[in-house]
DNA sequence: TCCTTGTTGCGACTGAGTTGCAACAGCGTT
DNA sequence: AACGCTGTTGCAACTCAGTCGCAACAAGGA
């Protein structure tokens, strides 16, 4: 259920560096972010952390290596219900596709795996004849804590 | 699987004013291009459709409009995948909610209708105690005629 | 017809994301 | 260890979606 972040650490490096991708410092600064963060970051706060490790990373190269990451398959993009702004955010993509449920009332995120929504994936590829490459699912409403 | 719209006319608004919100030409306007809409719109295609009903329509008031329909329940945002910038696209909400599929080449959305969707929602709601409000599932790949 | 109250157009603004370009730096080659 | 090709970066200016404050306006109940 939480983000099973905090992998080996290095290990979208060496996945870029596998695939003949060039490894920068701004690079390597915005991967440790991403690889070590404990929740979903969008831009900004992927900047703001990443000037930890290297003061002068920029914001273009922030949106620039989010861009390589996602064509990469590396990291999903999601909105979180849009819950605070029109921004994104982002999150390693490991294994499973898991589900996001955003508290429309507290903001908690929650993720969830689910065996149904791969069987639903694997009746699209077939019914549909689609081949599917990334899938989102996201639900907006109320957690335990905050329904009535 | 295609847009199941163009209803009754005028149902957007008997919905709108039997909740005790008042009609305005403006709103009228834009009301009637979401329920005639063939497929989805954005906000700026709305506004220049309801510009051809009414031409004082603004930019502002179809924001606006359409805040208070997703607050009402009445019609969804999607994303669908991004494919053309940042915006959102909106349709109305009938019945049984739907996968978006998205092309990733030729851009071509399709929609799904799935019961193994709704029991992945009911199991959502029992094992996470969560109340479903929306469900967004969106899926971005290959369509039969682009697969490789 | 009047009056209250919610709605609108306007214009200025915000904030996310993009772009062209000159300077720079990986990293394979020598 | 230095070289050089080529991909990458910082910068600053830009685009575009969406928001906001406010004065004028209009829906619809009394």
């Amino acid at each position: 259920m939480p983000l099973p972040q905090t992998q080996i650490p290095g290990r979208l490096q060496s996945q870029l560096a596998g695939r003949g991708i060039r490894l920068t410092a701004p690079r390597r600064a915005i991967l440790s972010v991403i690889e070590t963060a404990t929740k979903h970051l969008d831009a900004s706060q992927i900047l703001r952390k990443a000037r930890t490790v290297d003061a002068s990373v920029n914001r273009s190269t922030v949106y620039r290596t989010l861009d390589l990451l996602k064509r990469q398959g590396l990291i999903d993009e999601l909105d979180l219900m849009h819950l605070n702004g029109e921004g994104h955010y982002y999150e390693r993509k490991l294994g499973r596709d898991h589900i996001h449920m955003a508290c429309l009332r507290c903001g908690k995120i929650t993720e969830f795996v689910s065996k149904t929504f791969e069987s639903l994936k694997k009746q699209l590829e077939r019914d549909c004849r689609f081949h599917i490459i990334v899938a989102r699912l996201e639900v907006g409403g109320y957690c335990p804590a905050c329904r009535h």
